[in-house]
DNA sequence: CTACATTTGCATCATTGTTGCATTTGAAGT
DNA sequence: ACTTCAAATGCAACAATGATGCAAATGTAG
């Protein structure tokens, strides 16, 4: 199991409080995190600031990436199996319980663009259920 | 063609001057528009609340439909060709010129949720460079 | 023309994204 | 272990956006 610190060391980041303190909350979760979700119980842990710096880092080093849901939320999710040079993000929101997960490489996209078109990336959300609340309802 | 007067009578809602206003712009334009490219010239014309919620109605009644692209800003189109009733909201979004078309029919997608997931509605952002800007660079 | 429900404008608040700046801190070098 | 300094943090502050309550204005049915 590969643990913070390597991920930082790799990305030649420093070994702070904050930045382990997310990653190690995105490494225990195979689901992505809103910021409250990862602050849970401590949500003043770090200033707010912080917080959206850190992400913001994170993300711009390609360890983590953005999923902006259709309600305007936003999750973070660690990058897994270089996920960072895919073109397609394809993820799948359970509208009763608000889990994301990550669907990479079990996604199929075509499109017929307007003539001259050029596509870089495709995003994709799924809504949905999600087994544990198809089960229990 | 379609009047906008015809639009909300079809919907049973007063014909009231900020409604006229949204959809007459979305009429106009092929393109989806933001808060600030529908308002265009006339910021003033209409309180931001007022703005706010008759997005909200329109959006309620099935005549317009919210896109929340991938840097968290939304913007808002027409629903032609009974979109209103598609499992699939697939749209492209020029990184240049930050245009949005709708991709209504022409995009195909396929899935393999995890095991017993129920899927209801599927929303692709397409990120890339329209046509002008492809010729323009 | 009247009546009334609907819509609007205004005040107000919450959340989130963002920047500047002074202080603190990680870690590299001595 | 100590010094040093760029990098990271905390704080203040502001902008944009989403949202609600309430009084005033307005569309439309009769």
């Amino acid at each position: 199991m590969i643990t913070v610190e390597e991920i930082l060391n790799a990305h030649d980041l420093r070994n702070t409080g904050c930045r382990k303190f997310i990653l190690s909350e995105l490494l225990k979760n195979d689901a992505a995190l809103s910021e409250n979700e990862l602050k849970g119980p401590y949500p003043d842990l770090f200033d707010r600031v912080t917080f959206y710096r850190t992400l913001k880092t994170l993300e711009e080093k390609g360890i983590i990436h953005r999923i902006v849901l259709n309600d305007n939320s936003v999750k973070y999710a660690l990058n897994r199996h270089h996920q960072e040079y895919e073109e397609m993000h394809s993820h799948f929101h359970c509208e009763k319980c608000d889990e994301v997960l990550c669907l990479s490489g079990k996604t199929k996209f075509e499109a017929e663009l307007p003539k001259d078109f050029i596509k870089h990336e495709v995003y994709v959300v799924i809504e949905g259920f999600c087994a544990d609340c198809v089960h229990q309802s």
